[in-house]
DNA sequence: CGAGACCGTTGATCCAGGTCAACACGCCGC
DNA sequence: GCGGCGTGTTGACCTGGATCAACGGTCTCG
């Protein structure tokens, strides 16, 4: 701690720490392929951030809509309920990601947005992303790409729900979170599950029993070593193969 | 057929048939909620339409993106295939629905769309669309609700391949089929399915056969009347609580 | 209007994954 | 250090839906 801080440069140290221009996700978040004049432009309406702990809710489903959340810290899921009590987990969300689009369309959450472990987000206020985006030209479209995106992902989770058998979601599972680590600078081979074998059964449509067993196999198969939550990815072309192997 | 129209107002009937302005599912499409004089704005920008015969597609997985589509007339399909062959069906959708979404994020499509009869969508240059909406308020919030709709109904596809039974797959997959028709002045209860037990299953993530015997079944039960793809829904609470129907 | 290709239905059988049950291993607070 | 609870593993068994197979209906196009 700076017991002198410098006239001027240091005073807003705060404020430097919470600018999407001196943010170390600018790359993977909304600022991506901003030009740093762009990027300062979205400073002025990213200045809230929210701390969120473990097992605390971002949103909850029904809850009014008024903010976007980029992901600077944490791991969070989201998911919906039916009223007869079953789940399904929708996503699971890491750092450079934005949550909350799906309220835009009824200016209420459709989800809930849990915080699978401490985080911190950004709060975009979308009302000031609409105005701002007017006129900047490519926050727009930058915009609209984070949007696009979040779609063909849904059309990559119906896949795997919809045609997968149990070994390929899980392949498909863990090579996806490998390869959204790396995008991050971790190590794409070794990592620390945040959700429970629960969890990831909801996101892939099955019950956790057979999400442990499955993991078993691939650990008897030398594919990847399992410590409880902690996996090691030993054999990547392997989980490749059991997605690409196909009888014909 | 007029032999003498009236001079100049009968001037421009075919641009008149072609403008969001005078276009029957301006309430259901991306002008709903806008001003008259917004809704020319957007004039300005969709003025080509499409002819698409049925069986032919409006873009495939990989084709450069461009325009976003407007469903005018017919119905369409979209899917995703894999290498492998198998393919999900991730969409029916009906006039007034936006098609293309999927290539915004990476300049190109991610998915096929295909025509299950013929039919007719009108063109929106989505460059030309980001530039018009930058001025129209209402119409960049009105798109993007759009998209956001988009996000939460696949939300709702993976929430029904994830969590519920066949049975109650293919309830809510009529139900939602009623409600669409109903909003565009058909009947709630009685239409014809533009898709085949093999498109159905493929979207509900079920075999045609399992399909073909729920049909069956629902019959049998009173709950619809089905002859090929004719369907009759008799019973509509039935098959609501074939939904919520639960064991606690 | 007739042949052939789809498309849909139904039956018999099979099996992947669900269900139920027991137990083991942290991890926490007391 | 101990009891209890949440989490994970493993086994035995069951079942919903897949698979395989046969056949009937209907749309299409020459």
């Amino acid at each position: 701690m700076d017991a002198h801080p410098a006239a001027g440069k240091a005073l807003n140290i705060h404020q430097l720490r919470t600018v999407c221009s001196s943010c170390s996700l600018r790359e993977l978040c909304l600022p991506m392929g901003l030009s740093r004049a762009e990027i300062e432009q979205l400073d002025q309406l990213v200045y809230t951030r929210r701390r969120i702990k473990r097992g605390e809710t971002l949103y909850r489903a029904g809850d009014a809509f008024g903010s976007l959340y980029a992901i600077r810290t944490g791991f969070f899921k989201t998911d919906v309920i039916l009223e007869d009590g079953r789940d399904q987990v929708t996503g699971f969300h890491m750092p450079g990601e934005i949550l909350g689009m799906d309220g835009i369309g009824t200016e209420a959450h459709a989800c809930n947005a849990h915080a699978l472990e401490d985080g911190e987000v950004c709060v975009i206020p979308f009302a000031r992303l609409e105005e701002v985006s007017r006129e900047v030209r490519n926050l727009q479209h930058q915009f609209h790409k984070v949007m696009s995106r979040e779609i063909v992902r849904d059309q990559g989770v119906m896949m795997l729900l919809g045609t997968m058998r149990a070994e390929e979601r899980l392949a498909a599972f863990l090579l996806n979170l490998s390869q959204r680590f790396v995008a991050r600078g971790y190590s794409p081979s070794e990592f620390h599950l945040r959700m429970t074998r629960e969890e990831i059964g909801s996101y892939l449509g099955l019950k956790l029993e057979t999400v442990s067993r499955i993991f078993s196999k691939f650990q008897d198969q030398g594919l990847i070593a399992v410590q409880q939550k902690h996996i090691r990815i030993l054999d990547t072309d392997g989980l490749r193969q059991l997605l690409a192997y196909r009888e014909v």
